[in-house]
DNA sequence: TTGCATTTAATGTAATTACATTTAATTTTG
DNA sequence: CAAAATTAAATGTAATTACATTAAATGCAA
């Protein structure tokens, strides 16, 4: 089913509005997927986003900002996903040492072994689009860059 | 910038991953300038989209369930949207005739005259991505069908 | 060094979303 | 037809998000 079907819309003012709706759309529905995919292990996906992140950078401590910057959605609250992740004992924090006002977070062994457990899972759930190929990946990536540089600023 | 320099995260585990996070960030990306375009209109997205819904139905009454069908967001509920929209005075509700379980919605000619005025703006902003073509906009649309009919049940 | 602007995180709050439940109407079944 | 099952919408509520504000620490300028 394309985009037309899903949302029962026969037609579209543009090609363009049809690709916005799309993206949207697209989104949303990747999204539900995670959800449903972390709801057994207790995890929202902006809190497992949150996660990845700090075990992406090997155990060294990340500031609250640091982590911001680099979640998937900027409009959630990461000092409050971060006490979800405390109240859970997945994560550590403490006073950044090198300036008092930051925090430094720390992913604790119960947060890499509960990432190891989705990793089984998520990976699964990856190669369900693995026939779509690279190439197309590929693809899809430039132009959805292409869509977000469209503008240069923010 | 691509992805990468966007979310500050060198590598992805594989072009699948990348892409399914770039969905999602794109996702949100998008959402967010839809918001801040309908903000001088005291619109959230998801009341522009179902203003739009009703309006696409050239003035006929819809349930809230066709509504909800044609949602982009098929999470929020429609039935407090269609409140929402009611308390501005752009929608009429009223029992439907055929079924009294259901409830006919009605756009207004207040919500017809906002949005005639939010076109103006939001094809202007559309209109920013015209640069990118109606190859691409094509070939991502296919694209993004595709991720989704990976699974083809729900 | 003091005062002011900036930065970092936390927090208060109103609105929204997620999820389950309820209510009322309709349809199905025995 | 009556009872049970299903459907449509609304609602209660807990959690989350949006947005503004606050508090504390740091940097910078006079």
């Amino acid at each position: 089913m394309g985009i037309s079907e899903d949302l029962k819309q026969r037609t579209f003012a543009s090609e363009t509005s049809k690709s916005v709706v799309n993206i949207i759309f697209t989104g949303n529905w990747m999204m539900q997927q995670m959800h449903d995919l972390l709801k057994p292990f207790g995890l929202t996906p902006q809190q497992y986003n949150v996660l990845r992140i700090l075990r992406g950078q090997q155990n060294n401590p990340m500031t609250v900002l640091a982590i911001t910057e680099r979640m998937m959605d900027k409009m959630s609250n990461a000092s409050r996903l971060v006490d979800k992740l405390l109240d859970k004992k997945l994560v550590l924090r403490r006073e950044c040492p090198k300036d008092r006002r930051a925090v430094d977070v720390i992913i604790l062994p119960a947060g890499m072994t509960l990432l190891a457990e989705i990793d089984l899972v998520q990976k699964q759930w990856e190669m369900t689009f693995g026939g779509i190929g690279e190439d197309k990946m590929d693809q899809l990536n430039i132009l959805l860059d292409e869509f977000r540089n469209v503008f240069s600023n923010n």
